[in-house]
DNA sequence: GTAAACTTTCCAGTTACATCA
DNA sequence: ATTGATGTAACTGGAAAGTTT
């Protein structure tokens, strides 16, 4: 008969007893029944006779039941938890501590996809930082060559829509054009609405988006 | 009303054991 | 047959909240 075997709930589970065990290691160490004794109490279950502990299993119909009680809620009341022992042919106790690591279990679970999650998160933003330091790099070179527009063909120039100003089409570049044109310059016009783009490309190129920010709200 | 003692419950961390590769 | 890894039942100690004295 292995521990899987289901042909009773009550095949399983009386040995460990805790109050005893715990008698039996502070009582070898020679003194204070009174202090053990009432620490032990607070897991006694009425049944207990000395027994060493020992591992149980529960039976695979034992652990669908508690899953399911789980599953409607992940705490027991006390008439929840005595109705369920008496169902499981467990003890209270018994029943406490599968929950107690039940939601432990739950709760590392959790961690570890939060933290999966977390991880991609920050994969991401590291990509996106690289990708936004490379173009600093690319807006501040061109900010050092001449004027743009007149190293571009005029075929590619348009107009920005929200700060009319001349862009090099709306590939996503256009804020390296604007920003051509010099920091002061920059769609300061009362009202002005930047689009994301250029308002995020323009704190970045002024390395204080907070400050920026500030300036166009 | 309130302070102290006690109880209950939960959690985090740990231990002990069963099982499996 | 042995062993290390893994899963999990059970334990411990502390904190918080509730109850009793």
């Amino acid at each position: 008969m292995g521990p899987d075997d289901a042909s009773s709930l009550s095949a399983v589970s009386s040995f460990s007893n805790s109050s005893s065990i715990k008698r039996e290691r502070e009582l070898s160490g020679g003194e204070e029944e009174v202090e053990v004794e009432r620490v032990s109490s607070r897991v006694s279950d009425e049944d207990e006779e000395a027994s060493p502990r020992k591992k149980l299993r529960l039976t695979k119909e034992q652990s669908a039941i508690l899953e399911d009680n789980f599953k409607e809620h992940a705490t027991l009341n006390p008439k929840q938890k005595q109705d369920l022992a008496h169902k499981l042919n467990l003890r209270p106790r018994q029943v406490e501590v599968w929950f107690q690591n039940r939601r432990a279990r739950t709760k590392l679970k959790q961690t570890e996809v939060d933290c999966e999650l977390l991880k991609k998160c920050c994969e991401r933003l590291t990509d996106e930082n690289k990708k936004l330091q490379k173009e600093l790099q690319e807006l501040k070179s061109l900010k050092l060559a001449a004027p743009f527009y007149m190293q571009l063909p005029a075929a590619t120039l348009t107009m920005c829509p929200s700060c009319e100003r001349i862009c090099n089409g709306g590939d996503g570049s256009s804020t390296k054009a604007f920003l051509a044109f010099g920091e002061e310059e920059i769609c300061t016009a009362a009202g002005t609405q930047l689009t994301g783009n250029c308002s995020k490309a323009i704190a970045l190129y002024s390395g204080d988006l907070n400050n920026n920010n500030q300036n166009f709200g």
